[in-house]
DNA sequence: TATGAATGAGTATTCATTCAT
DNA sequence: TATGAATGAATACTCATTCAT
């Protein structure tokens, strides 16, 4: 008749976390419209269908709150480069294929770019965060980075090189983001896109012509 | 009596300008010791020694206000990077010493380059701003970014080429500030000033290579 | 089955009793170190190991629970007041021994004396306790009060007399901890302590020389 | 025709301070009428007819406009005390007048009692209020004591012997205030005011007994 | 007996901006 | 040109309490 009581309590946890995404999606929703510094708890609550104090049920504070979702957008960050790095077996278009994940992933969210800038900066949070969910989220980037790293040690690098241009093709990447995200490509009679594609041609000519 | 009017007004209009700055430096200051954030107009009147309300009689709004520092930040940028470019007649190092001095502007100026970033988010500002005043702003960094296009027009790149390449060194370098702004080149064992001379070589070598 | 009913009742109320007197020296802890403002039932529920709301099966209210807190201190008070009236065959110093026992017990608890204030404050509480809450509490208060009434009485005073003098004595007492309590007494460059003595030793020599 | 410059600031300036008068007056009612902790910023602009915010303009906290109060309050209170003292030549009956004023001014005033226990709290505020104010109250506090003070010398008591009399007295009559106003006098079928005057008999009689 | 989830009312304070003077 | 005074909307967060389960 009734349900034995492990099951319920699976169940409410179930339950519970589907709450938690339920908010979640709800602050990811105010974001796109509203941006981060327009998104309030009380928006957030509004669009979730509850009150600001029921949020403290699920989180600790706003910038936990935050955090959650940075934290979600990363793994879905890390799920889609990593699949585009086994989706090919060419060595060179691998590295393509991943930075180009990278690319595209934020060029779709780019508020999700706002979110990593205004969590991870200074190195850590204004509020509270912690330095625990700090290397959290530092783990998570660099997950999603290792395949753009695999790349490069599969096409002949060392490690410290490979690391190397990781970080360049991380940078590269961010920055060609942030122009079109400010809209100052427009400067520039081209794309990201386009000026991706180039950077990752040069870099494999580079490593090519080195051996 | 003793002064003309029209003298009088030259002297008021100099004196205005001169408060204008002096609102300008204000506000400066307390950006770089409170950050983008932090920084509130009230804040600012009180490092300047006037009223809020006071401040209204020089900048149409805190946009405003803020839209006059970044031009100064962006002409002192032009002027530092030009200087750079000049100061070389060896074709490769002008490249490398205009986008050096671009990179040492704003790792020296880290709020500059939220400014930047505030200001320009989604190609307009929230408020006031309008686009004639994002066109100045837009000509303002065109003129910062012009010593490095030289550059590569010196270096025998069309126009095109040299305007795809000062995009993908303005990206480059405003990715490399970034990642350093916010904490996460630690991740990569490197430094910011490091990679960026390694980009240039690269690219100096790729150019060299084509011909 | 193994257990009759009745056992188990038993067993069940001396559990819940236990459970009460489990939170009430959570509460006491948190209030001693937070203090009565910065006591929040969320904290005591913590500190007791609970859920807030489990707390409202112990009891009704949060006043409720104060109040409770507050029969256990006079509770001890008059343990501590009788114990010390009982020491002394001396009838003066059987006087100084039971007045002084009531200074140094609030002295030691001063947050016992916040609560009494709070919970007695305009003869009754906003929300609940109701007129036989403040009735029990006003016999316990007496309860702790009848040794030094009774000294009284021991030394020749009449019922009235004896009253009047409890009523001074309470009020003089009272009167010190506050000052001390709230830091005022550094205006006088004397202690509690001594002026407590000398009080004493007054209405001693008044008692004497009335006879 | 048109009033001059420093007329006119004056009467700003008397503006201003009426309208702080305003506020605190405002305040006052709330207080009275709610209780210390039942009054809110909010109801206190509420009251004042103003906005909450623009409480701000004239007092920096809440903290601050309550020690405004508070001070208002011990001024009047200094001032009570001093017009009783000055009000009699008979030594002994300017003690009882001082001591009585101080007295009748907290019954008939029994919620800035409440308001100088919070502020004086632990010696300092939680919050701001800082050294400076509890100088400042200390010091009119000491004001409103000085006549009792005074008369205790008048009657030929050395300094140290007015200081503790004067303790005794400020801690006797706080007592019996407080007893009074938590309803506790009732324990004991006598009333707050007899009880001082035999207070203030016995301090007489021993004093004269003395000499 | 206890919990998880939620509420609604409340808190003090800050903000950019306006306007009469 | 500048101020003093004020606004209204917003902020994140806390509280005691309730209720279905």
């Amino acid at each position: 008749m009734a349900l034995s009581r492990a099951v319920k309590r699976k169940e409410n946890l179930a339950s519970s976390d589907s709450k938690r995404d339920l908010i979640i999606a709800a602050a990811r929703r105010v974001f796109e419209s509203e941006g981060l510094e327009g998104a309030s708890l009380r928006g957030i609550a509004k669009e979730a269908g509850y009150t600001p104090a029921a949020l403290y049920f699920h989180f600790d504070s706003k910038e936990a709150l935050y955090a959650e979702i940075l934290a979600e957008s990363l793994e879905a960050l890390a799920k889609r480069v990593n699949a585009a790095f086994r989706s090919e077996t060419d060595l060179e278009n691998r590295l393509r294929r991943a930075a180009m994940a990278f690319y595209y992933f934020y060029s779709a969210n780019p508020r999700d770019l706002d979110l990593g800038f205004y969590l991870f900066k200074g190195g850590m949070s204004p509020v509270g965060l912690g330095k625990e969910r700090d290397n959290k989220l530092n783990d998570q980037l660099w997950e999603a980075l290792a395949p753009i790293n695999q790349a490069f040690l599969d096409l002949g690098q060392d490690e410290d090189q490979a690391k190397a241009l990781t970080a360049g093709t991380f940078a590269h990447t961010s920055g060609m983001l942030l122009l079109e995200h400010t809209g100052r490509m427009r400067l520039f009679d081209t794309t990201g896109e386009l000026l991706m594609h180039s950077y990752l041609d040069n870099q494999l000519k580079l490593i090519a012509d080195k051996s």
